[in-house]
DNA sequence: TGTACATCAGTGAACGCGCGTTCACTGATGTAC
DNA sequence: TGTACATCAGTGAACGCGCGTTCACTGATGTAC
């Protein structure tokens, strides 16, 4: 079913990493085989290798493609600690914290991706370098310096306040979790927050 | 080889939860086989069975002993914030980052854990309550509310920001991180951060 | 306009391998006599 | 004290299965005439 002109080859592409985005966020790196994330693209399991070198190509190009999307968003919104207590908002609630193949990749992925070969490592280094930049830059109300540190101390906390409501078994804790994360980020990140300069 | 007593087969099952517990923090859960987590333990294959009734049985002991081993190094801390914050520093040196086998299992194996079953998500949600409830005991120069949401801010960064740390290739941006963490627990946790009362 | 052909994205069977698990067996030991 | 026996922790081969990867093939398409 070929001699499609070549935008067809690259939409199937572009739907693998989309696809394989959503199934690696799901169900982990090694507990995602190539036969699934090629049926999630509607595809048979050969036809993985006419668009990828190995699976280790595919994770280091989707995790590469998961950062972009989320500087994207990140980008979208104004400057200003409002959006940004916004974003915090969303990105800590239950709907965000029950659907991860929807959601935030570090929060899925970050310690499979510290196993990782250096392939995947470099693309996961380059992607969150920039989103560290971005935060930093929206952090104004700090010192220069001092932004750098409560970006970095930002993101590490949704991250990992996201992975441990969703570790956890209770409910009610979960919820607990989720909600102390809120106030965490603004205890360490908006303008009332000790260093702050504005 | 058998007819011991009773004290030689726990002393081995004990063994296998300690060396299984280096390996699937070095490893992964997903990255660990039996055939490998028997080996460390100096045994073949079938012996496993003799100790556990699956895998899923190992990983939850194992997930119960490591927290449990976290919860008593840090009773052993005297109370007040010095010694807490000498935890922190230790807790985010390149020593640790550097070896997951020896260290945090939440840092290890958070996100993987969420994706576990009920079993294992269980024995985490018990253990980590367990170390959140002393954090928050120790984190008396809060209000009793605070405190707990200041504890779970404090684990959090420190998991996510070794997570972090361990991922990046760049060790110059990995080292930022972790000193970047130190800064971070101390603006969230010291007596000296916002919402203190003493 | 109609037909023959070259292209090449996708198919699906097969590869060797390691997985989690099972099981008949071994052999060093403590006990019974 | 010396020998025969029962125990049972650990052995190691084998199970079916899904993994990542390879490859000969298919068949719908755009192009040439």
């Amino acid at each position: 079913m070929a001699r499609y002109g070549p935008e067809h080859k690259e939409a199937t592409r572009l739907r693998m990493i989309e696809t394989s985005g959503r199934r690696l966020k799901q169900d982990g790196i090694d507990g995602s085989g190539i036969a699934t994330l090629v049926a999630d693209a509607g595809l048979t399991n050969g036809a993985f290798y006419g668009h990828f070198s190995s699976k280790d190509d595919l994770i280091a190009t989707v995790v590469a493609d998961q950062l972009s999307r989320q500087l994207t968003v990140l980008e979208s919104f104004p400057p200003g600690w409002a959006p940004l207590e916004a974003f915090v908002r969303d990105y800590l609630s239950p709907t965000h914290r029950d659907n991860p193949g929807e959601g935030c990749p570090s929060a899925a992925l970050l310690d499979e991706v510290g196993r990782c070969n250096p392939v995947v490592r470099d693309a996961y280094t380059a992607g969150i370098g920039r989103i560290l930049d971005l935060v930093a830059r929206r952090l104004d109300h700090f010192p220069r310096p001092v932004a750098r540190e409560r970006a970095i101390g930002l993101l590490t906390l949704l991250f990992s306040t996201l992975q441990l409501a969703r570790a956890v078994q209770d409910r009610k804790l979960s919820n607990q979790i989720l909600s102390a994360g809120v106030a965490n980020a603004i205890a360490l990140a908006a303008p009332s927050a000790s260093g702050a300069t504005a």
